[in-house]
RNA sequence: GGUGGGAUGGGUGAGUGGCUGAAACCAACAGUUUGCUAAACUGUCGUACGGGUAACUGUACCGCGAGUUCGAAUCUCGCUCCCACCGCCA
């Protein structure tokens, strides 16, 4: 959520900043400050009452050393009717504290000044567009069939065991799914991110502090006897090791990966946009993580685009980065960029990855902080990206390398396969 | 699943109603001493929010929430989590 201070302190920013997304946060920033400004106000009245009855109470022990009985009791009288001033008050406080949370939490992140402003899809920026796009002198085949004809993915097992949307890779499709995990890993490694294998369900708090829940528990597969949640990211798990941390300096920068399931409800999707491996309630990706100093955020988002980018390249996949305009972004982010492979057969870009900064948004949420050179604490900038979703890689990989005799594995991924074609 | 024990600052841990925002030790930080390292000595050392240009000051916080009391880390009740042992089990 927002600082509140730098609602008092730039409100225009803000409001300009926000309309970015197409909305207009004038009337909730209006009323947060006016709430923000009475919650003082109430606030120093009941610290005072507060402060003088702690007064009366060291008297009142005194006299009582002092066998002064009499005094204590007068005393005694005088806080009865501070103590009820202090209940009415810490009411007040109380409730207007969690009004402005709440109408804190509403107030999605500020897009950063290079992002523009833009409703739809189509306003998002292109970055860059790299590789040649496939041609084949025959039909290419989707790679749902292609799954089929080779045997490397069964959706029907999957929605027999299951249901849709829990496919079961099987032979070579389910060692590629392991190569490709491997290489994730490896690059994140050999790029300085440690490796973590992190828990798949979550509590409360963890989805709190990483900010599907209240609002997105929808999104969530939830398992009620444990009040547990299972991941949608392993975002969740991984930043969430840093929630209430207040790390000890300014020098640091925490860069995490792990490989995890995802489970996603996808509650409301329909039509061809899920057709095999185009969405899925249950999917395999390598996550990174990174918790940065303010000054370094901009860097580490750079650093971390051009390794998706080389994981792409290297994969031999034509794809294309777009940085997403305000209307498109993701509630909790600053900037995103989104990269998406060319998939051949369905003659589509799909969406692979999706790297963001979040400044101090999600870090405020989370409490994560560290102490500056004046001793003062100040909220970490916290920033993810997908390195990276597989289905979408395995369907544009599937569809762009495939030939009569069978599909191609990159030279890259050979090592981790033990097999070069799939046939 | 059963039975016991516990939750205090970065860590260990003292603290059964006011002198306790909290002893002591360790760690950390700054300094003195020292040929270097080490050791020793001295000092600093929780977080959040409010007020103040600032020095500073007020309030809250001893797992969480309620209660008793003029006053709660300390007493009462509820909850959560953790640990140990037994049972079961990859």
């Amino acid at each position: 959520m927002l600082e509140i201070q730098r609602l008092r302190s730039d409100k225009e920013g803000v409001i300009i900043g926000l309309s970015k997304r197409n909305i207009d946060p004038t009337k909730t920033i209006n009323d947060i400050l006016e709430m923000d400004g009475l919650w003082r106000e109430n606030k120093t009245q009941l610290e005072n009452i507060s402060a003088e009855l702690n007064q009366l109470s060291r008297k009142i022990g005194d006299c009582f050393k002092n066998n002064n009985h009499d005094e204590a009791l007068l005393l005694k009288n005088e806080t009865q009717e501070l103590k009820a001033k202090e209940a009415v008050l810490k009411a007040h406080v109380d409730e207007l504290d969690s009004k402005i949370t709440t109408m804190l939490y509403s107030l999605p992140n500020v897009p950063h000044v290079d992002v523009i402003q833009g409703r739809l899809p189509d306003d998002n920026q292109l970055i860059e567009s790299q590789g040649e796009l496939p041609t084949f002198s025959f039909t290419a085949i989707p790679h749902w069939d292609l799954a089929k004809k080779y045997q490397l993915i069964d959706f029907e097992l999957g929605v027999k065991v299951t249901g849709a949307g829990f496919p079961f890779y099987r032979g070579k499709g389910a060692k590629l799914q392991r190569a490709l995990i491997a290489f994730f890993l490896d690059e994140a490694d050999k790029a300085g991110y440690e490796e973590f294998i992190a828990p798949l369900l979550v509590n409360e708090a963890s989805g709190i502090g990483t900010g599907q829940l209240p609002d997105k528990e929808g999104q969530m597969y939830y398992a009620p006897e444990d009040e547990l949640y299972l991941i949608p990211t392993a975002e969740v798990p991984l930043t969430n090791i840093y929630r209430d941390v207040l790390l000890p300096n300014e020098d640091f920068s925490i860069k995490l990966t792990g490989y995890t399931p995802c489970f996603r409800r996808e509650a409301g999707s329909y039509g061809k946009d899920v057709r095999g491996l185009n969405r899925l309630h249950q999917f395999d990706k390598v996550e990174i993580v990174r918790i940065e100093h303010p000054k370094n955020s901009e860097k580490a988002l750079n650093e971390m685009v051009s390794h998706v980018r080389n994981l792409l390249i290297k994969l031999e996949l034509p794809f294309r980065i777009l940085r997403l305009c305000g209307g498109d972004m993701g509630f909790a982010s600053a900037m995103t960029f989104d990269f998406e492979v060319y998939s051949a057969a369905q003659d589509k870009w799909l969406e692979v990855s999706s790297v963001s900064r979040f400044d101090t948004y999600q870090s405020n949420r989370l409490k994560l902080r560290f102490k500056d050179a004046d001793k003062k604490s100040k909220l970490c900038h916290t920033l993810n990206g997908s390195a990276l979703a597989l289905p979408r890689i395995l369907a544009a990989m599937l569809e762009n390398n495939q030939t009569p005799e069978g599909i191609k594995i990159p030279s890259i991924l050979q090592p981790y396969t033990g097999f070069a074609v799939i046939n």
